[in-house]
Order: C-alpha cells, then structure tokens, then sequence
RNA sequence: GGCUUGGUAGCUCAGUCGGUAGAGCAGAGGACUGAAAAUCCUCGUGUCGGCGGUUCGAUUCCGUCCCAAGCCA
C-alpha cells in the first residue's frame, strides 16, 4: 500500500469535506472507512459523498455494496488492503468505524471462516437459552474470554460460543496466537459537544429530512416491504442497516410511532450525538491519534497530516 | 366567575395508607475482534408549585394563593 493516513474523529465533525478539500489540493486519493457509506442506497442518510466529490478526487469503496450483501469487518480489511494496494497516490483513509478501522490497520484474531448456513444453525439452536445460560455455557468453555463480557452482552456471548463450537478452537486462544500490528498514525478531528451538536442540527435540515424519507421508502419499495410498514413484527424483518442512525428514526415517523417532523428531526439529532460518544470512547484509547480542534487547528491537522504521508 | 383534574429529576410520569422519593427517556462515563451508525455496562438530592395549619414529624392530610388543561357559565 502507498503512504496512507486515517482521518478520523465523530460523525459531523467534518472529516469529509475537510478530507476532500486537501486531496484535491495535493492530488490525493480517499478510501472509506465508515460501515454505512459502503451501501449503494444509503446516500442521504449515511451524508455519503455526492458524484460531484467523486469527479473531484477518486473515491474508493463508498456507495458499491448491495442491500443483499453484508462487509463484515474482516472482509472490509480484505477489500481495503486490496483496492489500497492498486493506488497510484498517496492516500486518505476516512471515516468514523472505528472497528473496521483497526480491523484494516491492526488486523483480525487469525480464525478461519465459519460457513454462514454453520452460523445460523448454531445461533438458531442458542436463541432458546436464558443469558445467564448462555454466559455460564461460555464460562464453562472460554472463562478467559467470558471474563471480558457481561451477561447481558448476548451478542459477543453467542459469538464467542458459535466460534467454538464451529471451530473446535476458544476464541481466547486465536486472540492469544493472533498477530496484531501496532497501530498506525491518525489525524483526528473533535469538537466539544456543544459545538458538534451545532454542527448535527445545520445538517439536519428539512431538506435533509424530506431526501432521507424518500431514500427509505425506495429502499422498502425495493424490497417489497412497503406496505408491510405497520406490520408488528415488521422491524424484525427489516434490512438491518435501517436500523441505524437516521434510518431508525425515519421507520418510526412511517410507521406512526413518531408524530411530527419536528420530534423525527430531534430524535436523529439525539442518536447522533449518542454515537458520536460512542466514536470518541472508541478513538480517545487509540494513542496513535494526533488531534486536532475541527474549528481552530484545521492549519496545524494538515501539517500533520502531510507530514505523515511523506 | 364556578366546577373538575393536574403541578414530583432537563422531559414524560410513578409513588409515599404521614417517617424528606424512583422508573423510562435525555445527559455523563465506559466497553467493544467478523451484523459495529449495531450491541452491552455504570452513574439518580430533586426548595415533591408558594405560604400557612394539624402533627413529634407533611411532598403526602386540611386551608389558602399561584400556574396549566378541560368543562360549565
């Protein structure tokens, strides 16, 4: 791979445009690192760069996975390390997921793959088990790891006892031989709260929330969901990517659970913050993060940005 | 003007048969190894609308006033 530097810091801080602005400056290339602008049709919601970027500066891996296919981590690294390795320039790597991120610059535990009609069937049978359960099952087999989660965190839980009974192996012990790389140089953008929400209301205008209501209803006339909105059961059925940010909030105003366009605009205003947090928890314990204020040492964040490219 | 129902955490509300109160949401912090914009964990002192009265003790009962909503004039 050429020289590359992670632009990372909380959604809306302004990673993108500050990104494109500086490699269409410099001729850099940028490469996405943020889970949800890897989908074809979520552009509005997911504030994905437009065409007119794309004509700008190249664009890598945004806006080209179907709503039928799921990157998981480990595949995004995979993909990453292969559209990075055919670049010409150097290379801005932008985006706020903060897993995938260190999946791509740290790598993943070296397990083999587990046959997803494997994974199914494994997880179907563990649905019927309590968590207390699940989590003493996981004691049991993998204390090590089990020692690690709460449980309550059913999700890593089943996780960790999938793994084992489809590879035979605790996931502890591929942690212990795994190799992980020390992470790399990143510049990170932050704003103090205030200023960040500032920054999330002005993006949540009408217009916005008008554009992103007509994305999800495409995506549901796509797959045959639209007149199924009020169905009880129907979240359950829904494409998981709508269940995030902004899609969430626009599910709940279709489906009459949120009554006003003002409570939808405040309700994706709040979820947004909330994983903002979730972002800068993630980045503050990364010490390879350079940061810089999004306001007033955007000087200072190129400097060191191209500092690390050559 | 009269009647009714309310006024408890930033918001929505529960509760105290009288011993100074607790949920959800918001907010803050944290975790995170293959669905991650997901998922999970921790954190709750507030003149219980004001002022009086009864009481050992009132947010709780009584009186009165203020505010809000509704109904009747």
């Amino acid at each position: 791979m050429n020289s590359s530097v992670y632009i990372v810091g909380p959604t809306a801080v302004g990673k993108s445009s500050w990104s494109l602005a500086l490699a269409e400056k410099h001729g850099y290339e940028i490469m996405n690192s943020d889970s949800m602008q890897f989908y074809r049709d979520l552009k509005v919601g997911t504030a994905s760069p437009t065409q007119e970027d794309f004509k700008k500066v190249p664009h890598h891996l945004y806006s080209f996975l179907d709503y039928s296919e799921t990157l998981t981590a480990g595949g995004y690294r995979e993909l990453a390390l292969k559209t990075g390795s055919s670049l010409k320039s150097p290379t801005l790597i932008v985006g706020g997921s903060g897993f995938y991120i260190r999946a791509l610059d740290q790598g993943m535990f070296d397990l083999p793959q587990i046959e997803a009609s494997l994974e199914d069937q494994l997880k179907s049978e563990l649905t019927k088990f309590s968590p207390e359960a699940l989590f003493e099952k996981l004691k049991s087999v993998d204390p090590a790891w089990a020692i690690k989660l709460h449980v309550n965190d059913r999700y890593r839980v089943e996780r960790a006892l999938v793994v084992h009974q489809a590879l035979g192996k605790k996931l502890s012990e591929f942690q212990e031989s795994s190799n992980i790389s020390p992470p790399s140089p990143k510049v990170g953008l932050f704003l103090d709260r205030a200023q960040l929400r500032k920054r999330v209301k002005k993006r949540l205008s009408d217009q916005f929330i008008k554009a992103l209501l007509e994305e999800v209803e495409q995506v549901l006339e796509k797959q045959n969901l639209k007149n199924n909105i009020n169905d009880e059961n129907f979240l359950e059925k829904v494409w998981k990517p709508l269940k995030s940010i902004g899609y969430k909030e626009a599910l709940q105003f279709l489906r009459g659970e949120i009554s006003s366009l003002e409570d939808l605009n405040f309700a994706i205003e709040t979820s947004t913050m909330r994983y903002a947090k979730r972002q800068m928890t993630w980045f503050k314990k990364d010490i390879s993060v350079q940061w810089f204020n999004a306001e007033t040492h955007l000087v200072e964040a190129q400097e060191a940005t191209l500092k690390i490219l050559n």
